[in-house]
DNA sequence: AACCGCATTGACAGCGCTGTCAGTAATGTT
DNA sequence: AACATTACTGACAGCGCTGTCAATGCGGTT
């Protein structure tokens, strides 16, 4: 057909002397293969450049070689980093990683992915939130035994491998920050009620307040829905109510740009008479006057552990239940100021 | 591990009272079946519930279901608009879409790509700036018969479908733009020179500003690689050689991001005594303060239709080079302002 | 009736890989 | 030293489907 001919395992086993069985082995990270023999096998694949055929993985073994991240996340920069993180593994271990948009909008999401799940052969799933704490679609995956890893649930640890921060704690760090710059009357913006990782940050939120002997009354919380839109109301409402806290902590950093237009709009100077602080440690907080000081979560490293534990979870069945923490770090940049009373 | 699947073609065959060979013809819309038996088999294969083994036919057919979108562009806002288009018409047609980036640091995009066919079976490829544009992977790509189609490409639009915007006409409007607000020593700062839409846009620029007899020595051009970070030290420059442009025209709005954050730093005020114009009408546009006057592609409308052609050249082999053009429109934001004195 | 041309259909051999199971080498045990 | 146990390795038969090509049916011609 053309110059470019396909090498396949026969080859392999041909160079370096072994049979097609054994080649699989090694690809497959399967047990009792000699270490020399691995290393010859392996050593010879990659001379002669060889790249195993995944349809025919997928039909011999009954087994697909596909990952998707079932997502409800309107944010492309979460979404492109989560992406980033599973793809990398996906790649370095033969894997297709396909993103799936689940609007919720569109059906429960237990019925979306059965559907999908009939439809096509999936290796594993990776859940993000909300997706992750929807109870139906949990049960559902364990019912059909689809392998799948969570990140950052909040609901039933035990019940999958999952990857995730001290969304608490790292509330609490911002907190303490912005407490810690002389700020008495804080506000804080919170995420969608239902979504675990939003209430996590908001008992930080208040807890630290609480901590410092700050008065809970002078530091309101309004909700808002993840979105720069509700981060935009939610200054203004802010206004509306009277309320003029000296600064503003966002449960993301899309919210955190949006109650920072809204100020900018309204004339007020940041951080001169209003410090802000996000969370996320995304795109945005660093493409904006002030950049943003934000509370930096490993995004790509979570997704790239969850896959890596998907993997784990498909290789040794006997690990279902396996999690990994990552650490935050607190990013002070120009968005944050001391309190000028 | 995954979804069982039992009934297969033989199944649907021995119902059916024909031949695998006929399913297949049915399933896979070949000519020369007739009308009756066609109905027939398709209708025992729903009532059999019948699901066509996505692997066997990859690995038969030596094809896919699977579309790969290779890009080596670092805007998660652009690639996730793109993303979204691929992956509705793909779900609307039973097909997987995956995203590839494509580092050329990791070895020629060619090279790439072809290590990348070899392992995994793809049935059509969707290229974006600059990858459309490589005359080594098209070459490739057409010596191995392997369906694709581009997005914006700049060179040899006959040799496949593609969809594509008019960037000279694009920046000659946002560039009247700023004319028309009486704006006369006019900065552009550029994309990578090998980019052909980067290209076109400069283009249109130095045409509208010739068209209106300005002085081209006091509307310097600048060059960026289309980040936020060559937009941010473009300004700088600027500054350093003494140039004071009224007006900023940024080839897209990472760059004028960067622009209007480093004049913002340097105390200037927007739009008041400097207006600043992109190109993309992308998120970041909208959430910074004040808000970017853009030209906006219709991205994701560029991806559904580039897809579609894809489906098309499939389905009809006569349909190599069919090719869509879609209109922009410029969004006049807080950013841009009548030149005062 | 014998013939041609085209539409329709089927038999069969793989696609590249892995599961099974049997076989051989290496190591331990008495 | 004989035997048991374990660590490796390979032969082979498909996985479910499609490409190839030969076979059949059918209408119209001579």
């Amino acid at each position: 057909m053309n110059s470019i001919r396909k090498v396949t395992i026969e080859d392999i086993a041909r160079e370096a002397g072994v049979s097609m069985k054994t080649v699989s082995r090694v690809f497959n990270h399967e047990p009792n293969v000699r270490e020399t023999t691995r290393e010859r096998v392996m050593e010879t694949a990659k001379a002669m450049k060889y790249r195993p055929n995944v349809a025919a993985r997928g039909l011999a073994s009954n087994k697909s070689y596909v990952f998707v991240h079932f997502h409800d996340n309107p944010n492309p920069d979460y979404l492109e980093r989560i992406h980033q993180g599973i793809h990398k593994i996906c790649r370095a271990n033969g894997y297709f990683a396909v993103m799936e948009p689940l609007p919720i909008a569109s059906g429960s999401y237990a019925e979306q992915v059965t559907d999908y799940v009939t439809e096509f052969a999936i290796g594993g799933i990776i859940l993000s939130p909300p997706l992750c704490d929807d109870k139906a679609l949990l049960e559902s995956l364990i019912a059909r035994a689809i392998p799948f890893v969570r990140l950052s649930p909040s609901h039933d640890l035990g019940i999958s491998s999952h990857t995730f921060v001290d969304d608490k704690a790292a509330a609490m760090m911002m907190t303490d920050h912005l407490i810690a710059l002389g700020h008495k009357d804080i506000a804080f913006i919170s995420g969608p009620p239902h979504h675990g990782a939003a209430q996590a940050r908001r008992n930080g939120f208040v807890d630290s307040i609480k901590t410092a002997n700050l008065n809970l009354k002078s530091c309101p919380i309004m909700e808002g829905d993840f979105s720069f839109h509700s981060g935009y109301k939610a200054y203004e409402q802010l206004a509306r109510l009277g309320a003029n806290p000296s600064a503003i902590f966002a449960a993301n950093d899309d919210m955190a740009a949006g109650a920072m237009v809204a100020a900018l709009k309204a004339g007020r100077d940041i951080p001169g008479d209003l410090s802000i602080g996000g969370f996320d440690g995304s795109r945005v907080g660093e493409i904006m006057w002030p950049p943003l000081t934000t509370i930096r979560q490993p995004i790509r490293g979570l997704a790239e552990q969850a896959t890596e534990l998907l993997l784990a979870h498909i290789r040794d069945p006997e690990k279902v239940n396996v999690s990994a923490q990552l650490p935050v770090s607190l990013i002070k940049r120009g968005s944050s100021a001391p309190f000028k009373g």
